[in-house]
DNA sequence: TTTCATACTGGACATTTATACAGTATAAGA
DNA sequence: TCTTATACTGTATAAATGTCCAGTATGAAA
């Protein structure tokens, strides 16, 4: 899993190609349907794709079968983001601590991954240590929503209450804790994504 | 909606494998995979089969394509029960208030529906008002797990505490309220499901 | 009674599809 | 430098697949 071995661009195309095939159509495309996408003369472009994601272990052919692409479930799914090492980015191997199926139009925008949640800030919105969140990746967020943000190297969830250029703050939704109150332009501050939702699992 | 054309149960056998085969083999089936299933020795009777799910409004086929086999949104994917109608059975139409696309290994057992949660009597574990909880229908539950219980006509989640033949505790998580006690032999009392989990979504 | 839907077998055939082989060209490693 | 991986075009072909047509048989509806 560690070391896996990387994707040449093109190759990373394809497969996020079919994965999005996967989930829009409700079936892998054909090779015809890759070389379409990609302006391929040749349908057998798109096996030698195919046939480099193999050998990569990316992804298995069923041989004989139309359509017979399925992705292996180690790098299918979305990435469940445990507790983040200081500084590092979110999604990063060492932070990524398992992934998990999901296909669905459950949330209000497309999921970058799932963030454990640790402790009881946010505990008055229902929001409880252990539960994953579904976090969209932006910048851009406003007064209101719940957002996963980075002060200096430390990730944090709250609600975004005020944001301006010299002033933040992040609200916990908790009586015991007190509201952040951050100056970007001496702390480093950066918002890291969007809550759109809770995920929890019992037993 | 309401008036759906019912399926006979070939057709409904082959609907089901159809949503079968998708979620176990990530594609539709072949015509000649559906034929092989069910044992008929010709290609073209599941052909015949599938039109009649079309003709019924139960699928769709893309005309030219292979395993070009989609079930139609409407019936796929797992109901939200919304307010339950005094006596109704729980998936009753009139209580379904919409389907939600979800495939995944999420929770640990089958979602057979998720319900809408109304009301505080679950906050403290952090089911707030307007949670969609995740449902596996069972009788069989023990004390600890949240349970989907029926009491006379009313439709109630809690957590279950005690249970015995003459005598259950339910009870609420929230201060604000108290156990409820029933005796199963003078109340009309009924187990609908097991709560697996819980799925919010915001904005 | 006639029609229609259901549920099949059997055969045929055009398309779709997977997949091999023969090339061309470029860039990276050994 | 020789090899190997990448990234393509072009051609070919067997197998898979969709889909039509002609039957048979049954039961329900008109």
């Amino acid at each position: 899993m560690s070391s896996m071995k990387s994707l040449t661009s093109r190759q990373s195309e394809i497969l996020s190609f079919i994965s999005e095939v996967i989930s829009n159509e409700g079936m892998p495309p054909t090779r015809k349907e890759i070389a379409l996408k990609f302006g391929f003369k040749s349908a057998n472009s798109a096996e030698e794709h195919l046939k480099a994601l193999v050998k990569k272990g990316y992804i298995d052919l069923r041989c004989g079968t139309s359509r017979g692409i399925s992705i292996k479930k180690s790098f299918s799914g979305i990435p469940i983001v445990g507790s983040v090492a200081a500084g590092s980015p979110l999604l990063a191997v060492e932070n990524v601590e398992e992934r998990i199926e999901f296909n669905g139009n459950i949330f209000s925008d497309s999921v970058d991954y799932f963030l454990r949640v640790k402790g009881d800030s946010m505990q008055e919105v229902g929001i409880v240590e252990g539960d994953l969140i579904a976090i969209n990746k932006r910048r851009e967020v406003k007064p209101g929503d719940i957002v996963v943000a980075r002060i200096n190297d430390d990730v944090t969830v709250k609600t975004l209450f005020y944001l301006d250029k010299k002033k933040v703050v992040l609200r916990p939704e908790n009586k015991n804790y007190e509201d952040i109150e951050i100056d970007p332009s001496i702390e480093r501050f950066d918002i890291e994504g969007k809550c759109l939702g809770v995920l929890r699992n019992y037993n």
